[in-house]
RNA sequence: GUGGAUGUAGCUCAGCUGGUUAGAGCGCUGGAUUGUGGUUCCAGAGGUCGUGGGUUCAAGCCCCAUCUUCCACCCCA
């Protein structure tokens, strides 16, 4: 007996059903991406290694698919490297390339082969599948899709400010209650400075980011463990009790900090930017949260984290600016601000609270019965009338019991049967029965198009 | 990568301290209704209990390995 077949852990199949509700996501991203003047790129599912090497941190090294060479792969490793069992060595001599793990890395690569032709402030969305050798759970997958926006070649925080308006955009037309969070690493760098442990900024920042996870005293431990000094963590106690409104974090904030040039720095674009959002009307929550770190060590200035105010799934969309990212691929000076929606997860939190449009299953409209041969050649001129006029319809392709096919028909959620039998055609009519309510009517062929039509 | 749960019909799950022929609901197929679905009634099909080993007279149940899914940690969308 033939083994049943799988697909590899963390990644999915996706039916009809559940593809026309990304769809719908995607849709609605899309159409607020181009709303909001960007413009699509797509990059390869593969990059070369060097290029997604030592972009996203230790951690992230980890977790690069990595492709192994075509052909004899074996052939540019003596057996010393062979059995000294060395595997990260190993995989730099028997694969060079990976799999994208997030999408602005390409991104940054693509921006830096293409200079020339790019016109900056380049606007650019990309909607792709990244990959991840994580460890699958609730909300986490091996493959799953990001949706981006970036604005690249333009220090202005009005860039900021737009993907903080697109990101309430998206949501208030998907019908998400969300809150968004907002910090800056340079207020985290500043952090750092202020309490004497400047160097250690990574260890401290992943340690109160986890502070409304853990609780202060767990995240005490931690600095402890991570060798943060005694002094240190009695000075970072204030900035970790801070409350209040945005402003007052803010002004509380620039007190503790005020000796770091980089601190205040960062302080005056938060300042900065709510300023501008004072003037706009966003139905999302607005929180600075200063315990928001984000583990991508790309990130420079704003940073950026969605959460769905209903369900608990961990961020659903998370981004911010990048000061130097294409410096590594040779092209300095170039600063960019991009966020990336999770598409998976937003379906995940959508379905949960089953908000998807009752109509986002696309299927025909309407179905013709088939009654046999004759009555076939009577339907298919007026098939290619609904399709002319854009009405989405099907014939069922055998002449079988008619309860098969109206069961057929109520199953894909068709909201109309044309009846075409011997006594419809001698008069030249059809029978047009809605599904949902049962009735049924007599009506001439010109009439069908215009009562389909609506 | 670390720790913990899980897997029984297409789906959701029962299945006693190991003991004959493994059950239910929903779904599916057929019929009541040969030109009318979604409601009702009747009948029927469908499982080598994730996979591979082991213990036992006897394993869905116990042991080991492996895979899947889920949960926590790490990290992240």
């Amino acid at each position: 007996m033939a083994q049943k077949p799988s697909i590899p852990k963390g990644t999915r199949d996706f039916s009809p059903n559940e593809m026309a509700r990304r769809n719908y996501i995607f849709d609605t991203v899309k159409r607020v991406f181009q709303l909001y003047g960007f413009q699509q790129i797509e990059t390869p599912a593969m990059e070369n290694l060097s290029t997604l090497m030592g972009k996203y941190g230790e951690e992230g090294d980890k977790l690069l698919f990595k492709i192994l060479n075509s052909g004899d792969y074996l052939s540019a490793v003596n057996s010393e490297e062979l059995t000294a069992s060395n595997s990260s060595k190993l995989t730099t001599k028997i694969s060079e390339k990976g799999l994208r793990y997030d999408l602005t890395v390409p991104f940054a690569r693509y921006v830096v082969q293409n200079q020339n032709d790019i016109v900056f402030p380049f606007r650019r969305y990309q909607i792709q599948p990244v990959w991840r050798a994580d460890r699958p759970q609730k909300g986490r997958y091996r493959e799953f899709y990001q949706c981006d926006v970036d604005i690249i070649g333009s220090d202005s925080l009005l860039n900021e400010v737009e993907l903080i308006q697109i990101v309430d955009h998206v949501y208030r037309f998907l019908g998400l209650k969300v809150v968004i969070k907002i910090n800056n690493r340079k207020i985290l760098a500043g952090i750092a400075e202020a309490i004497g442990e400047a160097e250690r900024i990574v260890d401290i920042t992943v340690a109160i980011d986890k502070l409304d996870k853990i609780g202060i005293d767990k995240v005490n431990e931690e600095l402890i463990h991570k060798g943060v000094t005694h002094e240190a963590i009695l000075k970072l106690q204030p900035i970790l009790h801070l409350n209040g409104s945005n402003t007052e974090k803010i002004n509380q904030i620039e007190r503790v900090i005020s000796m770091s040039s980089t601190g205040l720095q960062g302080i005056k674009e938060v300042r900065t930017i709510f300023n501008y959002l004072s003037g706009i009307n966003l139905e999302s929550e607005i929180e600075l949260d200063l315990t928001l770190a984000r583990g991508l060590n790309y990130y420079t200035g704003a940073i950026f984290e969605v959460k769905s105010k209903d369900v608990e799934i961990g961020s659903i969309t998370g981004g911010g600016r990048y000061d130097d990212l294409t410096g590594i691929f040779g092209l300095s000076g170039v600063s960019g601000v991009g966020i990336s929606f999770g598409a998976d997860r937003i379906y995940d939190v959508m379905s949960q609270l089953d908000i998807f449009p009752k109509d986002a299953m696309a299927s025909s409209k309407v179905m013709f019965v088939n009654f046999g041969e004759k009555e076939e050649c009577y339907c298919l001129p007026l098939l290619s009338c609904l399709r002319q006029a854009g009405i989405s319809s099907e014939i069922y392709p055998d002449s079988d019991k008619m309860k098969k096919q109206m069961v057929y028909a109520n199953r894909k959620g068709i909201k109309f049967v044309v009846l075409a039998g011997e006594s419809e055609i001698e008069k030249g009519m059809v029978n047009l029965k809605n599904m949902e309510t049962g009735e049924q009517q007599l009506i001439s062929v010109t009439e069908l198009v215009i009562a389909l039509k609506v």
